[in-house]
DNA sequence: GGCCGTATATTGACGGCGTCAATTTACGTC
DNA sequence: GACGTAAATTGACGCCGTCAATATACGGCC
């Protein structure tokens, strides 16, 4: 009786973050096509026309929720750069594990990050949550200059490597593998290619 | 005066094709959104649930305009291939030039290729354009066994971070750069990367 | 040459979507 | 306790994909 209310309603302070949450939700059971404003809304307990009042459009609630994504992954990346020990090439082992584990682990998430359609491309914290790893990559890659290519290069070569793998093993183009001669799986296996190279016969892989 | 009724009308034969250019149209315009049933038969000329007839549903559509897109660039890749010439490193960056030069002239068509949420999963023809590529290439890397990583390993490592590159090209996340060391494209900068490795000093790139 | 079955195209409807405008509700402040 | 304003609701619009019922035109068969 004394609460013939039982949906406090928001009304000021947290659907905001009631939105997010629930479009979390929606994104990991169904990919970003689910996560449609006026499902969100449902999933909320408000009405259709609610988030407007928190986001100007579709695209901007999904550029927020991929800008917390980002941030997540971010962080989990540091984390384990911060916990690992072992040489260089190690450490972009590490980094590469990092950024598929979380990938397998929640697909839906990780795919929405590149849907550029879907998201806001001038979005400033967005860009910014993303450069953010690259840097700390070019970070991890710039401390000798032996090769031929430059640390920025090298960069660009791992991390396109990395998300390749991990776009393509998403869609179902590769299945999850061991290397055929060193037993390692597959995500470990090209990460060896790109340090060690593939060039020809002899030329990389000076174990002599 | 002889012909009252000017637009001869599909009826049999070849409005399926037509839907197929009007979709390609609507998709290099605006991009996978923009193809949307009744937009491209508004284009052909018809009324909005004539493709039905041809088409299952959406999916199905943009299915076979991969499928025809993916054979194209298959037909791309092969012919630069074949007319290369040089040793097996000049050939990787063939393979790795005609992927990026055809996404970066068409960019809707190559984003089309990996939206599987948009495509038939289990198409059989769409699956065989794509296995197609990968095949090519592994036949280009299993002629020597030199590396510790297996020519499979070797392959998916490229064609991941050729796909990876591209896809984050597009994105707009890299713009076009040139390595700053041996001023050669980024592109071609982290081909060489994997053909040289980027492990630590002294190791790979024994120039030296 | 005329009939007819079937493939093809049209018409119309349904629910879901994003978005906008008008309205009602509830909070903080004075 | 009244009021201004932010927040939420209601209702509408046009677009979408899809389905069912209907109309049309082709090709074979007599």
């Amino acid at each position: 009786m004394k609460k013939p209310k039982p949906a406090p309603a928001y009304h000021h302070g947290n659907l905001r973050a009631g939105l997010i949450e629930a479009a979390l939700a929606l994104l990991d059971e169904g990919g970003v096509e689910a996560v449609t404003i006026r499902a969100v809304a449902r999933r909320a307990g408000v009405t259709h026309a609610a988030p407007a009042n928190h986001f100007r459009d579709r695209k901007a609630l999904l550029t927020a929720l991929a800008t917390g994504i980002f941030a997540k992954l971010a962080g989990r990346i540091a984390a384990k750069l911060a916990a690992a020990r072992g040489g260089r090439e190690a450490r972009l082992q590490v980094f590469a594990d990092a950024v598929t584990g979380f990938a397998l682990a929640h697909p839906h998430r990780y795919r929405l990050l590149w849907r550029r359609d879907s998201l806001d491309d001038g979005d400033a914290g967005l860009q910014q949550a993303m450069d953010a790893i690259y840097d700390r990559l070019v970070a991890e890659l710039s401390e000798d200059g032996a090769s031929s290519v430059s640390a920025d290069s090298r960069a660009v070569a791992l991390w396109s490597m990395v998300h390749g793998y991990v776009a393509l093993r998403l869609d179902g183009n590769f299945v999850a593998l061991r290397d055929a001669r060193t037993r390692a799986p597959r995500q470990a296996a090209i990460v060896m290619a790109l340090i060690e190279g593939i060039g020809g016969a002899g030329k990389a892989k000076p174990k002599r």
